[in-house]
RNA sequence: CGCGGGGUGGAGCAGUCCGGUAGCUCGUCGGGCUCAUAACCCGAAGGUCGUAGGUUCAAAUCCUGCCCCCGCAUCCA
């Protein structure tokens, strides 16, 4: 029997499960899920990765020991992936003995073949940060993150002889071309490739980072996140330990993981295994970032899709439809809910639900419920049952490469096919005129196609499928692409719509638009609405750049580009205006930018559950201390942006020209986050 | 020369590696059907495939230059 290892990145508890993380666990349930279907063994890991810096300020921010923040963000994931529907066979902690000896025999193994060496270490250390930089990160020769001073720090430290495995890693992934997916991603991590690569400092001294897994041969030192992360692949199936397992599964490893994370997965985690001996991993599968309502994830934005309230909004089942349908896996995609809409709507309320629908009210009321016996073919019947065996090839060909768009893609026009077989057969004709075989065998056809449907789509909607295969009367996907499949006879019964129409966006998912100062304009599933609210963004763009673009005759403003007041001719229609979201608010907080000596970074309130993290350049007029309790006006849908390292998350209203003369405020004081205009 | 991605009918994309009738989904317009979840089916309009050259019998696809857009970076909010 043919096997198959998938695994999830294991995710770093340093905050709540977000929508990648779904992501990369739904498409890894999908595939194990589908070679289940073929009768495949599977072992299908997920988990979570524990010790690290951040967890533990994570933890201190929240006043739990580490352990208590990782327990409970830890069954958060676990729940998720219960409400998601995910069926994974095993979940790592990295916490637990199985791992930790592992990686401790991994340790063990490479410094007694010569491959780890200590040596000494110099480099830029920030104690702020708890990292070293290089001289070309620092800023005015002070740490980027945090502004403070860093100093010149020598440390002995164990390093990998990663260098040394290059060349061998190059042959490898030339003798291997679809270890590394896609084919671009891999361009991309030979390109690294070209340049010599270092060796890897897998230690930390422990004094500066106490939590992690001991060195084996010095007690002074702790195991660097990732060579302590990559190996969970490996522990959780006994490397080092069950040379039984381990060989059984290791052949067969598939791993996912975001973009961002493969030259971890394929450079360090390759020549990591080949220097144990061990051969890597069949295949690492890179994919894309979702963008959300046409911005980059951010903490208050992705709350707009934060993967529970997804599950809340329209059930497992749609939301992982729309993750694997709506982009290639690999590319970026961009999550809005009005595109979610429009998917959900089109392929699973209206092509397979209806299809599903008018087949079994037809057969209830025509057939008494029952399908019939299946006639001699006619008409469309030859090419509806070569499509149906086209379809379950194309579907199985595209899983098997994670190609879970184009699987999809095939699946609907199968579904698709069957919707004008019935309009071209018109089974309410043939009953009219009482050809009662005829129609059973029309019938019976679209039925087949429910089921074989629903049996491929199980993998990808499972709670639905399993719905719409009871409605059938069987208990389990089949996946003959035959059309005498179902027997005759047996009943069926139609009930419910099995996707009911959308017609307006969830209020949950209002509310958090509207919370994150996003437009709700999507709700209308009409693309009509989509378009104009897809374009105002770039209208705006477009407008701010115009003065540095070398197309249009420059207006006054890049004559005079300190006079902030627009000139005549780029007059703006109330539309225009009315797309900025002016709230009250009322600041909080205000701190001097630790990086920046014209900015202040402010926490503004403006009536949401958080006050807003605000960076403004105004640290010439105002001090920190005068500005608590005042009250300001702010622009809440601004794009956030990074400003000298800290995230802005909206802009206050102040007049003057290049130098701010003063902040904006109502006349009277207002409650926070009372609407302006 | 900072790094990376991209410019294909109104929108979003595929096709580009391996040159040879420009395809898909949504939308628009017109028609049909009436079993069905205002769903379904048919037809039409709409693209000099960013641009200028080159190679070729033939270029969205190969080569060269240029323009533009989007991320990241840049004390601009």
């Amino acid at each position: 029997m043919s096997r198959f290892y998938i695994t999830t990145p294991i995710y770093y508890l340093n905050d709540q499960p977000h929508i990648g993380h779904a992501y990369t666990t739904v498409a890894a349930d999908t595939a194990a899920r589908w070679r289940r279907l073929c009768g495949e063994e599977v072992l299908f890991l997920t988990g979570t990765d524990e010790p690290g810096q951040k967890v533990m300020q994570a933890a201190q921010a929240r006043g739990l020991s580490a352990q208590e923040h990782c327990d409970q963000l830890s069954a958060a994931f676990r729940a998720l992936w219960v409400r998601l529907l995910v069926q994974h066979d095993d979940f790592i902690r990295t916490t637990e003995p199985r791992h930790m000896e592992v990686v401790q025999a991994s340790l063990q193994g490479l410094y007694e073949k010569g491959e780890i060496y200590p040596a000494d270490y110099s480099g830029w250390y920030s104690v702020a940060a708890e990292r070293f930089w290089t001289e070309e990160e620092l800023v005015d020769g002070k740490c980027p993150d945090s502004g403070r001073p860093v100093e010149w720090v020598t440390e002995r430290n164990y390093f990998f002889r990663m260098s040394a495995w290059q060349e061998r890693l190059l042959a490898h992934i030339a003798a291997n071309p679809d270890c590394i997916q896609p084919e671009w991603r891999k361009n991309e991590v030979l390109g690294f490739l070209q340049k010599p690569i270092n060796d890897l400092c897998i230690s930390r001294p422990r004094a500066r980072i106490p939590w992690g897994i001991p060195l084996p041969f010095d007690a002074d030192y702790i195991t660097y996140v990732w060579f302590d992360a990559l190996t969970n692949y490996a522990s959780a199936i006994g490397l080092h330990t069950d040379p039984e397992r381990f060989g059984k599964w290791w052949p067969e490893a598939h791993h996912l993981c975001g973009k961002d994370i493969l030259t971890f997965h394929t450079v360090y985690w390759f020549t990591m295994l080949m220097a144990q001996g061990v051969a890597p991993p069949k295949q690492v599968y890179a994919h894309g970032w979702w963008l959300i309502e046409g911005q980059k994830m951010s903490k208050s934005v992705g709350n707009v899709v934060s993967p529970n309230l997804l599950v809340d909004a329209y059930g497992p089942d749609a939301v992982r439809y729309f993750l694997l349908r709506e982009v290639a896996f690999g590319a970026d995609g961009e999550f809005a809910h009005a595109a979610f809409l429009a998917r959900y709507n089109a392929d699973l309320a209206n092509d397979l639900g209806n299809l599903a629908h008018r087949t079994l009210t037809m057969t209830e009321k025509w057939l008494g419920g029952q399908i019939a016996p299946a006639g001699p073919q006619e008409g469309g019947d030859e090419a509806l049952w070569a499509l149906a065996e086209k379809t379950t090839q194309s579907f199985d060909q595209a899983l098997r490469k994670l190609q879970f768009r184009d699987a999809l893609e095939a699946l609907f026009e199968l579904v698709g096919a069957g919707n004008k077989y019935l309009d071209r057969e018109g089974p309410w004709t043939l009953n009219k005129e009482g050809r009662t075989e005829r129609l059973g065998t029309v019938l019976r056809n679209t039925a087949e196609i429910c089921r074989i449907a629903a049996s491929h789509l199980a993998c990808v909607c499972p709670a639905k499928a399993m719905e719409l295969l009871q409605k059938l009367g069987e208990s389990a996907p089949t996946l003959s692409p035959r059309l005498d499949v179902l027997p005759a006879g047996r009943p069926i019964q139609s009930g419910e719509p099995l996707f009911p129409r959308l017609m307006d966006l969830p209020d949950s998912i209002k509310a958090s638009l509207e919370a994150a100062g996003l437009s709700t304009a999507a709700a209308t599933p009409s693309a009509r609405i989509q378009r104009t609210e897809k374009n105002a963004p770039k209208e705006v763009k477009v407008k701010k750049e115009s003065p540095v673009s070398t197309e249009t005759p420059a207006p006054a403003a890049a004559v005079a580009p300190a006079a902030p007041a627009a000139p005549a001719s780029t007059d703006i229609t109330y539309e225009d205006f009315a797309k900025l979201q002016l709230r009250t608010g009322k600041v909080v907080e205000a701190a001097n930018h630790p990086n920046a000596d014209r900015l202040l970074v402010l926490k503004v309130d403006i009536g949401e559950a958080e006050p807003r993290t605000i960076v403004a350049g105004i640290a010439a007029v105002y001090k920190p201390e005068q500005l608590i309790g005042q009250q300001v006006v702010v622009v809440a849908n601004l794009k956030p942006a990074k400003l000298r390292g800290v995230m802005s998350q909206g802009m206050l209203l102040a007049a003057g020209g290049a130098d701010v003369a003063a902040l904006v405020r109502p006349a009277q004081e207002l409650p926070p986050g009372t609407v302006v205009k």
